[in-house]
DNA sequence: ATTACTTGTAACCGAAACAATTACATCATG
DNA sequence: CATGATGTAATTGTTTCGGTTACAAGTAAT
């Protein structure tokens, strides 16, 4: 099991848009950088652009950022590619026998507790912002 | 995606195994509670077994707990279950352009970022036993 | 020792999710 | 109108999951 790799693509596609803001990045383009097929790069950006993170018109090539970068966190991202479905990261078994001591309770004894689980590594999202990746790439581009 | 139910079923098991400790657990009865095919429910706990979790001979029925409900986090199931691996909770696209600013960087942005939010999530999973669960499904048949 | 019941595994199946790919309609621009 | 871009649907191969069947091997009681 492994979260799909489109929170990835989608992080990386935002800081190119903006590490490379002086020139239109194209879906080919931005495949190129990712390494993948432009067509998935396209899939990626539409569920980017329908959670208002980008602008894109079809036919013009090139997309903006609809918000600075650091009104952008991973946590939006995050959801806008939708990786993981709300209270879902864990799967629980369904229909366990009502007439059994531990049957009967241990849905809604486990349920709040991954809750809990997967908020915790939400958050974690939801304190990180578009400005904190780009700046770290840049810092690593000076030191070369 | 979602992670596996053999971490649900897997606390299912052992809460069962605990609460019906004066009659032997075989995995059909088991299987009878969870609800699901005792094949699943014998693999699972040759899992736990493994992990050295629970005590389980061949061809006698029931099963034991290896340690105290309180020495049992839900951590040691998690890991039994073998559900989520080490530091793969989220996938990452490989082989990025590595002529490109962010091609070359974004990996190593993104792992740490990755693993601090699995890391968060696996905490709350530390920070509970087998005995909270226990307790919770009692207190609530108390109610009943 | 034979019978009945159990655990331990392996093999197989259908369903679902992923990522890649191809194809094509639609749109914008020179 | 020709070119090149986005938007989107359909298809494919791979992998994982949970369920199922089958059966070998172990245990215990008669």
């Amino acid at each position: 099991m492994s979260i799909s790799s489109r929170f990835a693509v989608g992080i990386h596609i935002l800081a190119l848009i903006d590490l490379n803001k002086e020139t239109a990045s194209s879906s080919e383009f931005i495949a190129g950088s990712v390494n993948t097929n432009a067509a998935v790069i396209r899939k990626i950006m539409g569920m980017l652009k329908k959670a208002g993170l980008i602008e894109v018109q079809p036919g013009v090539a090139g997309a903006k950022l609809s918000r600075e970068l650091s009104e952008i966190t991973l946590f939006d991202i995050y959801k806008a590619v939708n990786v993981v479905e709300v209270n879902e990261l864990f799967s629980i078994h369904d229909k366990p026998h009502p007439d059994c001591v531990v049957g009967k309770n241990i849905q809604s004894t486990i349920e709040p507790i991954f809750m809990a689980a997967q908020s915790a590594m939400e958050k974690v999202f939801q304190n990180l912002t578009l400005e904190d990746i780009v700046k770290d790439i840049e810092a690593k581009e000076q030191v070369q």
